[in-house]
DNA sequence: TCCGTATGTCGATTAGTCTCGACGTATGGA
DNA sequence: TCCATACGTCGAGACTAATCGACATACGGA
């Protein structure tokens, strides 16, 4: 990840309405939610909600895809982690025993299907 | 994390030179750095990069510590995991199927001294 | 083709941010 | 106490972002 592209996701996660929506379209994963749809759900004019999406999609955060008159938008996980991944130095500059705490504090909050096992977290 | 203190940080992060002044103290985990030489380091007057630092202080990104005449800044790592939790709805809100591909590209990235095994990245 | 719904774009107003010269504060040494 | 170094704060000008009314475009149905 470049670091302009950083920036443009950064900003446009600092921004109340935008990160709600960005938090919503996780929530409505892997379905997504049309536009209008999130704009009353967050109750914001369509058109102020229109420029916000346009922002996070330029930034990547989340994409559009069209549904007979609806426009459905969706969070875009991969976003997040190039994300964390740069500011961590894309990812730890070598240094793993600077992300591996974050990486054990993250996989504390969802023991997943995955074999990150017990001693990892816990050991 | 609450909302305001995401949007501080985002916005904090969202500016190439402070995005700068963080990847940079990662770089100088633990020990950190003095404020003249980030500013050095950086080519920004003093004062800017201090405007520049109160921001990613206010954030919780970083932290100061008094050393004689020096200030010393270091990157708080377990902002960058609240950061991250928020993102993913604190975390994941009750789903981890959403932040598991999340955790298991980051844990990819660098193999650490923990027992996130093998079998967890390429299994 | 005409209408209604769903969404995007433009433009002006308002509000907030970045930068840096000038000045203020804190520490250590002579 | 006086000076030099290391930082922080203030304030003004230049720039950038947020909002929303008005208008434009896209699709589906009659």
């Amino acid at each position: 990840m470049e670091s302009k592209q950083a920036i443009l996701a950064f900003a446009a996660l600092a921004q109340p309405t935008r990160l709600d929506v960005f938090r919503l379209l996780i929530e409505h994963e892997p379905d997504g939610l049309p536009a209008g749809e999130i704009a009353r759900h967050l109750a914001v004019p369509h058109n102020t909600m229109s420029t916000h999406l346009g922002i996070l999609t330029r930034a990547g955060l989340i994409a559009a895809e069209r549904h007979s008159r609806s426009i459905i938008f969706r969070a875009q996980l991969e976003a997040v982690r190039a994300l964390t991944g740069y500011l961590v130095k894309d990812c730890c500059g070598g240094r793993p025993e600077i992300c591996a705490p974050l990486i054990a504090d993250l996989t504390s909050c969802c023991p997943t299907q995955n074999t990150i096992t017990k001693e990892a977290v816990h050991g």
